[in-house]
DNA sequence: AGAGTGACCACAC
DNA sequence: TGTGTGGCCACTC
């Protein structure tokens, strides 16, 4: 355990910084976090954050805005719960306007 | 130390 | 919601 500087780290500060509202991709943190990031690092690290409450998972979405990360929550609909109880629209277990509430972190915090 | 796996992504058919 | 394959890096056995 001892956090220290792991990736896991990075992806939890990110997902954290998560509007509400808003939701992103784990190749969006890939992206921004760079270096030998690689996407499923990201769900990887999301896998660890199964208890971190501070940390919005559910805010993360796969590159469709489609809730793949559902089945690992506590309750298959509780990811899209939340999400719709940010105001963001679901149908079908994926995100309706998902481009439009996409909260891209390279480019809201602009390296 | 080699193989399998994973909450993904991009491309090809 | 199409399906299949390769690639990416970290972790476990």
């Amino acid at each position: 355990m001892a956090k220290e500087h792991s990736f896991f780290n990075d992806v939890y500060e990110v997902v954290k910084l998560i509007p509400e509202g808003r939701a992103t991709s784990y190749g969006l943190i890939a992206n921004y976090l760079g270096t030998g990031m690689s996407a499923r690092m990201v769900g990887w690290a999301m896998n660890a954050a199964h208890g971190l409450p501070e940390v919005p998972a559910h805010r993360v979405v796969n590159r469709n805005g489609l809730l793949t990360g559902k089945a690992h929550f506590a309750t298959p609909t509780l990811m899209q719960e939340l999400l719709e109880q940010e105001g963001i629209e679901i149908v079908k277990d994926k995100i309706q306007n998902f481009k439009e509430i996409v909260w891209d972190p390279m480019k809201e915090l602009e390296i």
